[in-house]
DNA sequence: CTGAAAGCGCTTACAG
DNA sequence: CTGAAAGCGCTTACAG
């Protein structure tokens, strides 16, 4: 009956192919291949009996061989700097997940915030000709850079926006973020407000923009209180310590990261410091646990978690060949204004 | 102009292949595979050929070929439940830079503590002939258990121990762990002593057991809190509200994590019970912040970075086809007695 | 110790 | 709309 050829040998492998598939549905290997990958084009009734040899054969297909043969793999590169930041894990939670849907994987790498390490990352996850790229931020090596134009594999950033031809990125403005906070500091009557930051990657960087700005003739060089360490509760407390020590007079501290000033509530409890009478305390990202601190802590909430799933969801768009509308997201912020300011 | 020899024929990617290496090596392909590898038995000066050639034509293996050629990748899959527990952060940590460091790429899957999903995505990325497993526990359902078995692929089980034939793991005994806090509360004098616990998977479960055994007769098991939604600071405040309300003799709750655990504290501050004079408290894991609670929480140490660490070794082992000394791993936990009880 | 041949399982590019 | 041919870039298995 059949006009294809019975295989010439069986597979050493035992493995079930596209060719088995291909001769139970009676049709060609590559129709099976284009009835597999939903082109279209391929006859309903061809599509239906691939279908059904797919299912009674139990073919799985294999990702090494399709990605040799089509110079392209179903995976995603995504490089995060920190999964100890609980903002990082929101993003990378959400993003996954909507790359997994579109029926990516995710290969994560975790730079530590280390342009080396990123550059090294991007390097090996390159060999795998990823199908697409999903970065942190701008700030890379030049290399890095160059690693990923030249790849010519779509690539969103994340966290930032940045309005230049041929980039595409989903975030909100780092800058306004701090803008807004302190602004809103300054509209509550507070005029010594400093600025207390750890790890100092360049979303901190841009965010201490934000606040000089608004500072405006009440910026004070010595209200800023800049930590590259990693933040954590400990470093807040320790922070906020170097405030009071340094600076009596200031009656509010913008901390960088939630975990900071979450720390710094703590300490201010531990010392007896009166918040927000005293000193106002306020923080950045509004992390899980901020209204549970005494008081509850006054913040800014990112919208990481929409960043993750609207980054997805614009790379899938891209890796399809799609054209995006919007290759500039700004997915905002919002201030969250609890007791402790 | 160039002065570089034309190959036989150009692929038609433009990559540079194993076969330019090998003839500007004046090797064969093979043989510079080989030597690519580090296989032993070739000639000295011959790798060093291929070294330079490697070098000078800028040469990247393309994983794809190799994991079709030689039926497995250089990737492992690792599962893991949730990325919001810091726990998971510090295992995943090490875990990847172990793997990464002897060249192999982690495939991370979160499975939400969700049989269904790890067995999904075990399906997922069983198709990508990964050289390792990494999973978490002894629980899942029996098809994620055949597809392990069936696939013949080293599998390393982490958190929990178990002393079967032919099953790796590096952990702890949770239940020891439970019963070891429990029975220095009960040294120091604590004797209505509950247990709280959120999430409820099997590790948790484990730890409730050992709380049980070290409770002996003064067991009660009304005393026992477990609600089902992940844990939190809210959640670890709400489960301590609900002991005070329901068991006002309490003088000890055992939390299962520390952050149900450090909300506790939080909630104990808002209301004004001492601690450890009226309520004891405990947590566990040793997360983050535990030491700047007011008061400092006593808690368990769980060796999670560590596992992360001896894990991929073992995987590392076991994909080389060394035997492993020890295939059941017991790295042990350690009492931390700060101020809450 | 080294190599020629064959093949891994799929898709691209070209026909019809 | 469907297919025959060729090839992706590597390694396995077999010789010598």
């Amino acid at each position: 009956m059949s006009s294809f050829p019975a295989p010439k040998r069986r597979r050493a492998t035992g493995r079930v192919t596209l060719q088995d598939v291909a001769l139970a549905a009676e049709v060609s290997p590559i129709t099976a291949s284009r009835a597999l990958r939903g082109e279209r084009g391929v006859a309903v009734e061809l599509v239906e009996r691939v279908r059904e040899a797919v299912a009674r054969l139990g073919y799985v297909p294999d990702p090494a061989a399709r990605a040799l043969a089509s110079s392209r793999s179903n995976q995603v590169a995504v490089l995060i700097p920190l999964l100890s930041n609980a903002l990082f894990v929101d993003l990378l939670d959400e993003a996954q997940r909507t790359l997994l849907a579109a029926g990516y994987q995710s290969l994560i790498g975790i730079t530590h915030y280390q342009p080396e390490e990123e550059e090294a990352l991007l390097r090996s996850y390159l060999m795998n000709r990823p199908a697409g790229l999903l970065v942190t931020g701008f700030d890379r090596t030049d290399e890095a850079r160059a690693l990923i134009q030249g790849s010519g594999i779509p690539c969103v950033h994340v966290m930032e926006n940045r309005r230049d031809e041929g980039l595409y990125s989903v975030g909100f403005s780092q800058q306004s973020a701090g803008h807004a906070m302190t602004a809103e500091l300054r509209r509550r009557g507070y005029s010594r407000i400093a600025f207390a930051a750890a790890q100092l990657d360049p979303r901190t960087l841009q965010r201490a923009a934000g606040y000089r700005a608004a500072m405006g003739e009440l910026h004070d060089p010595a209200l800023e209180f800049m930590d590259a360490a990693p933040s954590s509760f400990a470093l807040g407390a320790e922070l906020l310590e170097r405030v009071m020590r340094e600076a009596p007079d200031v009656d509010a501290v913008f901390f960088n990261n939630d975990d900071l000033a979450q720390g710094a509530l703590l300490q201010a409890l531990r010392r007896g410091w009166r918040v927000p009478e005293q000193v106002a305390i306020v923080g950045f990202n509004d992390l899980t646990g901020g209204d549970q601190m005494l008081p509850p802590l006054s913040t800014v909430r990112t919208p990481r978690g929409e960043i993750g799933l609207r980054a997805g969801e614009m790379l899938v768009s891209l890796m399809r060949g799609d054209t995006v509308p919007e290759p500039c997201l700004d997915l905002g912020f919002e201030l969250v204004l609890r007791d402790s300011c």
